[in-house]
DNA sequence: CCTACCGATCGGTAGG
DNA sequence: CCTACCGATCGGTAGG
């Protein structure tokens, strides 16, 4: 329920929180960055934990539409598992000054108990569920060793996403997701060519 | 330099910044934990900066009696990269209440530049190359192909630490932590072999 | 949406 | 190491 100022708000809310943390987002600098008032900014949020929801529930739309959405044109299984991680690399170098938002705001908010670290883990456990699901169905047609351990290859290839995000923002250099492309195509070949001889 | 007042705040500085974060770690917090007065703290420190730095400085220490120094009684080469990476998972599990000190922190400062950060990417490099160094000498041991790319391999178990801690982290349970053991004992077996039949 | 304000806490200082 | 304090900023409220 919305209108076009909180929105707006939190557009901007979403940026600052990608780089000084969801904690570190202020109402005051905030509200100063957006030239109006603190209690004008306040008025459409309840709390200071509702904002933090609320800038949760933007920076989803911001991934679905960046992430997930593009890479249902490509057909379901394999082809869409490398989709949804080649999108995610793009994401990286071109979404948010911040890095990925929900990488950072996990680790700001682990530990700390309530409903910000809940809804992280439910929008995160949600993604990782997104890039697993491909990863059955491109076994399941045949497009990955029937006994690949569809679990374990998503912790593999998420860990690489994270690294990339990790290593890009702490040194500055892009590399790290060259890397990543490189390691994620050729752990999918590799699987996909075990899975090809098998069936041969 | 020092004293063992200083020395006990900054042991409890470290299990502070690491559940709440470098930057939520306030003076007065931590003056009241340890039941003394802010003024009397801030006397050990500079500043709130120097306090952040000094903490960095013990928590480098603790990981490196944690996981790098107990590696040296492995022989060098493959034998002490596998004993670096299950250190680490150790001290994940038995280190500080907030997980990782170091993965949370990166996160939170790459994207504040200053002496903070830059002394967190200086750490933080140096273990990476701890790790991709023991890689090399595997390599020039022929105990891994003589085809390995160290910097991949170091990128990729690298990154399996990283998301044991994530997921470990966030959603709290250890399936986690076995996860990431399992894919970095397949990951070395599976170079190792390739190097022994080569060698053969 | 604003001004004006609340009590609490921030990093930091004066003075002892 | 303490008490006592500084100005600034925090999240939030009153009242319009």
């Amino acid at each position: 329920m919305g209108g076009a100022k909180r929105d707006q708000i939190l557009e901007r809310a979403v940026v600052l929180a990608s780089v000084e943390g969801l904690e570190g987002l202020t109402i005051g600098r905030l509200a100063a960055d957006l030239g109006m008032s603190k209690s004008g900014l306040f008025g459409h949020f309840g709390s200071k934990e509702d904002l933090q929801l609320a800038a949760i529930g933007r920076a989803a739309e911001i991934f679905e539409g960046r992430v997930i959405a593009p890479a249902a044109t490509s057909e379901a299984g394999l082809d869409r598992a490398r989709a949804l991680t080649e999108n995610w690399l793009d994401y990286l170098m071109n979404g948010f000054e911040g890095g990925c938002f929900f990488h950072a705001a996990s680790l700001e908010f682990d530990g700390r108990p309530g409903k910000v670290k809940d809804e992280i883990v439910r929008l995160t456990g949600r993604w990782y569920v997104v890039l697993e699901d491909q990863l059955r169905r491109a076994i399941t047609r045949g497009q990955l060793p029937s006994d690949t351990d569809a679990t374990l290859l998503a912790f593999e290839m998420h860990a690489l996403l994270g690294e990339a995000n990790w290593a890009f923002r702490l040194f500055g250099r892009s590399e790290a997701l060259t890397r990543a492309r490189v390691l994620l195509n050729s752990k999918l070949a590799r699987a996909q060519g075990a899975g090809e001889r098998r069936s041969a």
